[in-house]
DNA sequence: GCTGATAATCTCAACGTTGAAATAAAAACA
DNA sequence: TGTTTTTATTTCAACGTTGAGATTATCAGC
């Protein structure tokens, strides 16, 4: 007893003692609400200490473990992380001129770009990664191992219920 | 064995196999990542189904919960909604200017402004949430109430561990 | 009462994303 | 072959948030 989201439930059981019955789901939604929220300002703070942006960061890693050529299209990457293809445009305009990535043009179909992660992005991938999961440790140690585990198996279940398989 | 993060480590075992050992996180804070990106989409378009936008939705759900005289100072809501200063004001410019809230300067501290959800707020608020509850439901309708359970207690946990609480 | 520090809110330019329209290439069909 | 439809990416204005600074009010110590 006693996160944010305890005190919200709380309230409006008091405030609409008719909607009780129908409060269950804020457990689970509002939690993941601010639970994403909270992620979001830690890792943007994280990688901007690295000189990096999230949705960057997000491009470079998405290619680094896409393997060798480290080449996804637009289209692959919009997929990948849930974004828009404006959005998706605009980070590797951004990243290009950083040297991050490079467009390459596809030669089989001249409608597709393939964003390749030059060797600089890829050295500036792999040093920030260990940091990185080692600041996702942290942000998780107040749960075991075990505990993890179960709470990734809930939202597993749940992800896999609505539908977000790797690459539909 | 089947959602995108599992995907993305295996991934990651498999493009970088030393990292393996410290790619555990990911299972728990990739899938909330993505779930927070998935449950802003829905909720922002069953808001704007409804005529509106998502922080206007969480202003009015925090001041009603709050309940009489359905007043919160800017500063509360700031804590509240997790968003800055800046946004609260222009959120709620916003609702001023539709009728939904009205700015009360408090009298004991005139820095201190008290926003108000007005007659008309109140009630778009009240009839939005019983849909918004059952829109939450079904969003969660892969899970049993026993499995929603479960996974609301592991979420508390680590949102008390980062220190969560209602209002601090 | 002054003075400096603290607190609450507002202002505003910069930023990244969205969403729809535009462009361009390939595929499907006649 | 010519035409239509579909697919892939880019463009661009509008939008909400951020983050730092400005403003105004209160508080603490003298």
């Amino acid at each position: 007893m006693g996160d944010a989201v305890d005190v919200i439930i709380s309230q409006w059981a008091e405030e609409r003692p008719e909607l009780e019955d129908d409060l269950w789901p804020v457990q689970v939604v509002g939690r993941l609400q601010r639970l994403g929220r909270y992620l979001e300002r830690e890792i943007k703070a994280f990688a901007a200490s690295h000189g990096l942006e999230m949705g960057e960061l997000d491009v470079l890693t998405t290619l680094q473990r896409s393997g060798p050529p480290y080449e996804l299209t637009a289209g692959q990457l919009v997929k990948a992380s849930m974004v828009t293809s404006g959005a998706i445009t605009n980070r590797i305009d951004r990243m290009e001129a950083k040297g991050l990535v490079e467009r390459v043009r596809d030669e089989g179909d001249r409608r597709t770009v393939r964003m390749r992660l030059t060797e600089r992005g890829s050295e500036i991938t792999l040093a920030f990664m260990s940091e990185h999961l080692a600041n996702e440790a942290r942000i998780l140690g107040g749960l075991s191992r075990a505990e993890c585990a179960q709470l990734g198996d809930g939202l597993r279940k749940l992800l896999e219920s609505l539908g977000d398989t790797s690459m539909s």
